[in-house]
DNA sequence: CCTACCGATCGGTAGG
DNA sequence: CCTACCGATCGGTAGG
């Protein structure tokens, strides 16, 4: 990363302590100090405590759905997609966790208009994954009933992983895409259809 | 319900705003206010904010532990269990929506002390999905690579269902935890095994 | 269970 | 980016 501005700073420092303590408990303080900067010297970056948050949830609902709507998109076969698609959510995760974390899991800070937004933009995203499984539908490679309720069961299970995922940990951001991948193909597109 | 206690009426409150809005943006007062109290009479009935938050998660921890170790512990076959734990599941999630939710979502609200007692509940509980995922990898019924993250993979699609789950929804306990359960023994227990 | 109140800390501002 | 500070609100207490 290098040196960046000192206002991406300040958002990253922000990132990573409300997705360790969360938001209400994260100070302003704590964000300044970790920024190394004072209190009242972020406010000349930044409107104020909830723009940063929102700022970070937009950029981490961006990295999400550039890394998976490119690939819902194109006409390759199904299963690469999905596989593809995997690879990319488990890619952003692994990459940007502290934003992924926010994105995925702060919905109970959001209050009112604020809430409206955050909702959209995860809503964006979750459709991205709906239209993927209908494609695999149409075509007869998946064969589910209900692919709404399987879409949540993939979707919950991609969005446990920021959870229990650790940087220095035994797995990579590889074996996890390709065994999840291959265990949710081998849900949505049982060995004999009927 | 019924007309509890002014104790499990507190309980109940704190309960429901820790989950909607988070344990930091919940005031006293809200608790408060919300079991026909003012603030200052709550400590009639509790120590302080945080030990409501720690019999929350105990209740919510007994609930689940209770529901499904003895189905674990039986001697059924090893398919059955996981459908009836399913059930199991689904059923505490579905019943005590609130407590489930600052179960399984809270983490980040503990420090020190009480996280590692929150910890250890939520341990035991998720060892013993492991236990019945080992269990059928013994017996050569579930046949996968790397059961550890497989449990995680079931785990997460479980602990997502209280996120999107809806009282008056189109999706009922029962429906949701009877088709979970099938595409998790289709994960887990291919058709042909090697 | 209420009245009355507290010290601490919060997010944010003014003026430089 | 700092110094100095603010009004508001927080969790909690004393005394009845």
């Amino acid at each position: 990363m290098a040196r960046a501005s000192k206002k991406s700073e300040i958002v990253e420092a922000a990132a990573y302590l409300f997705s360790t303590k969360g938001y209400h408990a994260t100070t302003v303080r704590d964000i300044a100090e970790r920024a190394g900067i004072l209190s009242g010297s972020l406010y000349a970056h930044i409107d104020n405590k909830e723009a940063l948050l929102r700022e970070i949830v937009k950029q981490a609902a961006n990295q999400f759905m550039s890394a998976v709507q490119p690939i819902v998109d194109s006409d390759r076969p199904i299963a690469a997609k999905l596989t593809d698609a995997v690879k990319a959510h488990v890619g952003v995760v692994t990459n940007s966790l502290a934003g992924a974390r926010i994105y995925l899991d702060e919905e109970a800070t959001f209050t009112n208009e604020g809430r409206q937004e955050f909702l959209a933009l995860r809503r964006a995203y979750e459709n991205l994954w709906a239209r993927l499984i209908e494609q695999g539908v149409q075509q007869s490679v998946f064969w589910i009933e209900d692919p709404h309720l399987a879409r949540l069961l993939v979707l919950s299970a991609l969005n446990g992983i920021h959870r229990w995922y650790r940087t220095e940990g035994r797995l990579t951001p590889e074996v996890i895409a390709s065994r999840y991948s291959s265990w949710l193909l081998r849900l949505l597109q049982p060995a004999m259809p009927n």
